[in-house]
This record gives C-alpha cells, structure tokens and sequence, in this order.
DNA sequence: CCCTCTGGGGCAATCGTTTGCAGTATTCTC
DNA sequence: GAGAATACTGCAAACGATTGCCCCAGAGGG
C-alpha cells in the first residue's frame, strides 16, 4: 500500500549513521555539513534502497507542501486548459504539483475552495477568476498568502498578474480593420466587470480616436457574460436596431460565435457583409465558416510565467508585485475582408 | 503564512480537555467514545477558534491524503476537460482532490509522474492514459494501489475501468449510414494498440455485416495516433488508391477533422460526395461547415462514475474489479446525408 | 604538552494528529 | 454495600522527517 516503506531510518541504518545525519547528508543545502565521505554512504544506501522521503512527513515539519492551489472558472472553457499545463509543466520541474479547482464564477464556491486549498497547505495560488472587483483576492493578499493573477486581472495594484496585453489586442484588430479600409465599426463589449472586458473596451475606443475616427456608442453594445449566448443576445439587438456597420470587434471569441450565430440565421454572409475579430484564438477556429481572424494570446506563455512568479514570490516574499503584459497577435482567417460598399 | 494557526491543542486547552479527547470529540466515527457534553464543548471551542484540522499532521498518521492522482495524456486534448471535471466535482463533494498531470503519451513521463504521486501518497489513480498492453498498470495492479481507467482500458481484466462502448457506438454510426442507404463505407480506424481503436473497429465490422454488407478491406486504413494530420494522411491515401465509397466512419473526431481537410484540399464536398461521422463529439463540431454527426460519449459522467469506482475500492479493498460501459449516442449532424449515386 | 578550536555526527525535540493503553470515577448487580 | 462492569478521559507513543544543541576527537597554536 505505501509505496516505499523505506524510511529514512532504514537508510540511515543500512549507511550504518542516525537518521539526522542521513538527512543531512540526503539534502544538498546541508550536506557540507557532513563528511563527504559519509555523505556518500548515505546516498548510496538511499539509492540502493530506493529511497523516497515522504513528502507529508516533511511537509509537517517544514510547512512545505510543494503543491500550488489553482483556481480557475471552468476547466472545460478552452481557454483555461492550455494555460494550465505551462503551470504544470512549469512546476513539474522543480517538483511542485498542483490542486486544481473549478469555481464555475460562483464566490461561494470560490472561497470553499480557496479555504480547502490553504487547509491543505498549499504553498501559493495561481487564480484565473478575478472579476475586477475581488473581496477574496484582496484577503488572500492582506493575509500575505502568495498569490498571482492569470488572464484577468483586479483593479488593485497590490496583487500580482500575468495577463495579455488587452489594450494592444483590439488595437490590432482596430489597425487590421482599418486597414481593410472599414471606418464604422461596431463593439460587442466583454463584461466590464472583468479586467479584460474593460481593458478591450479601452482599448477599441483609443485605437478608433488614433485612427481618426469617432467612435460611436450606438454602435458599441455591453454584454454580462462572456457566453456565446449573450454574443448572440447583443448582437441581435444591434441589427434590430438599424445598427450601421461593416464590421465588429468581438470582446472575445464566444461572443463572436454568437455572431456567427445570428448571422446565419439572419442570412448575413461574413465577411461578405460584415467582418468579425474575435479575441483569444480558442481551438478550431480556424475549422469554421469562415474561420474566424482572431486575437491570439500565449495562453501557455502565461501559465509559465504565472507560475515562475509565485515560485519567486513563494522564495522570497519580498518581492514586489509586478503585472506582466504578453504580447497578444493578429491571426488573420477568414471573417474579415474589406468593406463591400 | 499558515493560515490556520490554531491547532488541536488550542482547542482542546480551551475546552479544558486533553487533546486526545479533543481529536475523538471531532471525530464524527470516534464521538461516541467521548461524553456528549464535553464532545460538544470541544466543538464549540473548535468553532469559536475556527480550528481547521491540519490534513499533512493527519496524513501523516493515517496515511490518508484525501488525494488521488490524475494522469492523462494531454489536457489541451478536448476529450478530457469534462472528464476532469467530472473527476473533480465529484471527488470535491467528499473532501477530496486530484492532483493532476499530463504524460504527452510518453510512457517516461507517465511513469514518472506516477512515482511521484505514489510518493506524495495519493490514495488512487484514474488514468486516460492507457494503450492496451501497458506494463505501468500491470505494475500498479500488482502493487495493489487503487487504480480505474477511464476512456481506453487494457486487456486485462483484472482492472477497473469506465469507458464507453466502442462497439455499440461504431453501430451507431454504421447503422445510421446504412439507414441513409449507404452501402460502401469506409473506415478510417484509430490505432489499435488503444482498446478505442480496437473496439470500434470490431464494431465496425460487426454492425456491417450484421447490416448484410460485407466489409471491403480495401476501404479501411490504420492509423498511427488520434491526430487530424494522420486523418487527412491516411484519407488521403484511400482517395489516392481509387477507394470505391461513398461514407466513412472515423475512428474519432479529430481523424473525421483530418478528412475534412483533405476534402476541402481536393474539392470533395460533405456531406453531397461523401458522409463523414465522428466520434467522441468534441466541442465545437456544431460549429464547423458541415457541423459534423458524431457519436457522443458522456465525458463528464464518465469521470463521475470512474471516481465513485476509486473511491469505493479505497474504502474496501476487497471491490472485484469491473468494468463499466456507458452508452453512447449518435448526434446527428450535416455531415452526413443519403448517397448520391 | 596543554588548551582551544572546529569539523563531524549523534541525540532528542518537534511538527499536529491519532490511538492503544491505562487509570479513575461512576453506575450497576446481587 | 461490596465487587464488577462501564464510561470517560488523560497519557504517551507513534507517523517520518528536520534541526538546534551538544559532545567528542583530532588538529592547530603557543
């Protein structure tokens, strides 16, 4: 049942020292305490036995857990798997693990998992859930718990972040459209209660004044859900209302199938009648019709870092809070095109 | 830092009792050994400290982790996400959680990560991982660690396992394309070194002749991995040889994706030249020109039961293992359409 | 030649719980 | 009312590793 009976004890008798010596001798950051010659010993005998320290038993002495909590909203939105293996990855390497959670956007939940995870010792978070405005993340901090902040980020300047560059993403898709020769352009906002809706949001209106044009608020639309339902919602409500565009900024690319959506019913042809820029870059985007120009972001590259932080965060907990931007790109496919008329 | 730094002694002082009492007080299976007035003191004393017991001492005790260890391929493959999901939500309802990990199909890394949740004394495994002749679980088997395989399983039968049935799925599609009057069909079979692989093929051909068509060799290819490049390489080939058919069933959706590459490349339409199903039905499939018909597994369901399967062998060891079948279903989509011919 | 210093390593306490054992007070039985 | 059973609860030893402290031997200095 346990896997490896052998304890430390057994090592140390089979290298014929006491147990404190062996443990010396096994862990490199005091093993110049011991005689070299001993020291080897020892470690052949581990070897020999095949030794594994038991993690909780350390742990208990030494609060270590080696294991990271992370938070995020649902495991089965694309967007989160691939940022979750560079945090695995990441933290395979240094022989961390981590507890996975999914809090479905729910605070309740949220905050029961966040309780489990520190019960259980975690060392640090990594959290993907952050609505802009965020109690729990405001404790985690003041209770100086290692935290940082993927994807989205809060208002604080306390807390740590690893996002993309939200404001650089739609200016690009602004620039790409512009290019194309669109000037009426619409917005489907993302929920201004996330970092990333407002941050896109800002963004599309200062790359539209930097363009020279006036961005106009008829034609820019609020959402409450990044959902492909509410795109759909929003984005009917636009063209009932007479809404004159050729093309649209989608907060991200849920919201642009949602588009697709209506479109197709509506028997609008994209990018015939109108274009569309989703922001992401979600798998198999690029299997629709058409496939859809898109915003993509490192989602891999931000769970690296994201991790790599609280692991410096975690060392030395003097270090300052820092928000890192990756650089988002352009993926051009096919739903956009210059403007017909 | 330590977030609770109440420990059992604290509460126990403060109820006026011995921490041994405290910990049976506490303890729902050990109450009854205590008085019931001082058993409810020590709760209240708990209460009002907001003791949380410190699951790595207990642990340690009890050699009970209240964690299972995860191992699948690769998270950022569409198929598990749910089946995660599943695993999660369930093991959260009894206080449990997973540590998770991705082997890349790499049978060093799979092994690794195995020994390393051994030595972080998961309680159990649930693998996705498993080609049909695995020595990893052989091993496991013998060593007598709680283990249920989810998806694919192996050939032998002393293992726990949830999948869905393969060859009721396969006849599902076959069926349903004999019922749209297609007579030659074609099989794009996945590997056969995963039970998948395997068991849809022989569903494959069992529901043809079952159906009075005889299976042409001629028109089904093996393929290497679950990958669309290998789809679209092996499609490929069946068009290049002048294969005579007017469907193809494929071995799973990302195969299906391949095919549709090539069709797109060559000029072919779907469902008009040739019917194409899937399997697994993926996320998306709805989305993509023609939406592709498929055969849905419940993903999520497969998780919940395969926890329930870990959960009831850790609690009684003496649990015959079983495996478990659950049924597919076919989700009709534009992919597929009557003959022309 | 004696004293001091130092490197090496053993001893034992400790981390926070659990649990077998034993002691004491209470209750029951006759 | 005495002996025995019962009901609590305290005591202390684990679990497996880490670590401060102390001891001892040999080296070096004067």
């Amino acid at each position: 049942m346990a896997i490896s009976p052998v304890t430390l004890r057994d090592v140390a008798r089979r290298a014929g020292v006491h147990a404190g010596t062996a443990s010396r001798a096994l862990n490199p950051d005091t093993r110049s305490l011991v005689n070299p010659d001993t020291a080897q010993k020892v470690i052949q005998a581990a070897e020999e036995l095949d030794y594994r320290p038991n993690p909780i038993a350390r742990g208990l002495k030494t609060n270590k857990t080696f294991t990271l909590g992370v938070l995020i909203p649902d495991l089965t939105n694309p967007l989160f798997p691939p940022i979750v293996r560079g945090i695995e990855d990441t933290l395979a390497t240094v022989g961390y693990t981590a507890l996975l959670a999914n809090s479905d956007n729910d605070p309740e939940k949220e905050r029961l998992h966040f309780e489990t995870m520190k019960g259980r010792q975690v060392e640090g978070f990594i959290m993907a859930t952050a609505e802009r405005d965020h109690p729990l993340i405001e404790d985690a901090i003041a209770a100086d718990v290692p935290i940082v902040l993927v994807n989205r980020t809060v208002d604080s300047n306390r807390v740590f972040a690893v996002i993309n560059d939200d404001h650089r993403g739609t200016a690009l898709a602004v620039e790409h459209l512009v290019g194309l020769g669109h000037r009426r352009i619409a917005h489907v906002v993302g929920p201004e209660r996330y970092s990333t809706g407002k941050a896109r949001r800002e963004g599309f209106f200062d790359a539209m004044k930097k363009a020279g044009l006036e961005p106009n608020p008829g034609i820019t639309r609020d959402t409450n859900t990044f959902t492909e339902e509410e795109g759909a919602r929003v984005f009917r409500a636009l063209l009932d209302e007479g809404g004159d565009f050729t093309a649209v900024v989608a907060g991200n690319d849920l919201l642009a199938l949602g588009c697709y959506d209506v479109m197709a019913e509506v028997g609008l042809s994209c990018p015939d009648d109108l274009s569309i820029v989703g922001y992401n870059d979600i798998p198999f985007l690029d299997k629709l019709r058409p496939p859809l120009t898109t915003i993509r972001i490192p989602h891999y590259q931000i769970g690296v870092r994201a991790t790599e932080l609280v692991l410096q965060r975690i060392q030395d907990p003097a270090t300052e809070p820092v928000t890192l931007q990756l650089d988002p790109e352009l993926v051009l496919r096919g739903s956009t095109a210059p403007p017909r008329s």
